[in-house]
DNA sequence: ACCTGAACACCGTTCAAGT
DNA sequence: ACCTGAACACCGTTCAAGT
């Protein structure tokens, strides 16, 4: 209703910010996927001169880590919460995975180059905490973890690209009941792997 | 000694085959990465107008996924042998391993895009298979495959990319022996996941 | 300080023309 | 049949110039 052609950032003379620039960015790549973003169409979604980007955004590749940061270090919302690690590890998992349903075409990205899960982010020191009260060994909190969080990583991968899909049988009807489900498997295979690290105490 | 501006493939008027291409193509992947291959490049290299590789691969996305398939097919050595479930799982995930291995840049962009494991592939099939001989009941042999399969890709993705290296301390100096680790504590946590899925039978 | 236009060195791909 | 040159519609980025 507002803007039909100009999508939906008329911010004509509104002066650039960066944070305006990742916010054109993140809808632009969330609407037709990263290998659809250009600093140009960026620029025009903008209305602004390409080169104007470049005062605020050293280039392509900080643009793109720059909307990532932004989108990852919104999921301040861990529920660190009670409950057994098992629980929490649940619960975890699953934060992690809605973080990357909300953006699946810049998680394709984000997944693929290095550097979604920091150290010292909050999705490692979360996960970290979990496996140390779980009972894990303290030089293993931190192998296991980067494990896991590969792991899980790869398995949002599929989820978001499709191979996932492709995989499991493909004459499935309801498709998200069906990765729903494999999330699930896979959460149970961690966990009760996990089972067996852990100290004598349950 | 033999050609020293021309990379080394001096094939100048040996007539182009989509072999050729895709041979060309890989070693130009394994040593400048994907991200660097482009069909005027690959024409450069192979002493060609970049017009005449469309007569033999229809576009640079086809390229890509010959390429990939080329290298997957090559994976044929797969020895499904004997020994318990566990050892051929963890036969075959060290298979999967090493062929990443052998072409990581390559398999960065394979990883990422669907379809590097296929349905009704030798990977697939031998995973099955084993998953089968296990005792996991067999309407669970596809969606934990599938799972599986995504996990460990995600996995080997996180080491080709360097996000594993990042993860566990960077301060470790054998870095080959770290990750090698990781690759380890991941099997046995699935090998040990799986443990509570199958039938009595051990 | 912030923005811009012109320019450079690239892309993938189409198409009509050559042999 | 196979190859090519010219051309089109794009890229990211530099740089000197404008306000």
């Amino acid at each position: 209703m507002a803007g039909d052609k100009k999508a939906s950032t008329p911010r004509r003379d509104v002066r650039l910010t960066e944070a305006g620039i990742y916010a054109a960015a993140l809808t632009l790549i969330d609407t037709e996927g990263v290998e659809a973003l250009s600093m140009r169409k960026l620029a025009a979604a903008l209305g602004v001169n390409p080169m104007s980007l470049y005062h605020h955004v050293e280039n392509k590749a900080a643009l793109l880590a720059g909307v990532t940061r932004l989108v990852v270090t919104d999921v301040q919302s861990l529920t660190p919460s009670g409950g057994t690690w098992r629980d929490q590890l649940r619960h975890l998992a699953r934060d992690f995975r809605s973080f990357a349903q909300a953006h699946p075409r810049l998680m394709e990205y984000a997944f693929t180059s290095p550097g979604l899960i920091q150290r010292h982010g909050i999705l490692w020191l979360a996960l970290c905490r979990i496996l140390t009260e779980a009972g894990l060994p303290a030089e293993d909190v931190e192998p296991v973890g980067a494990v896991l969080a590969s792991l899980v990583g790869g398995l949002l991968l599929s989820e978001v690209n499709g191979a996932l899909r492709r995989l499991v049988d493909p004459a499935t009807e309801d498709v998200d009941a069906a990765t729903a489900r494999s999330f699930d498997i896979a959460v149970d295979i961690l966990i009760a792997g996990l089972e067996p690290r852990l100290g004598l105490r349950r």
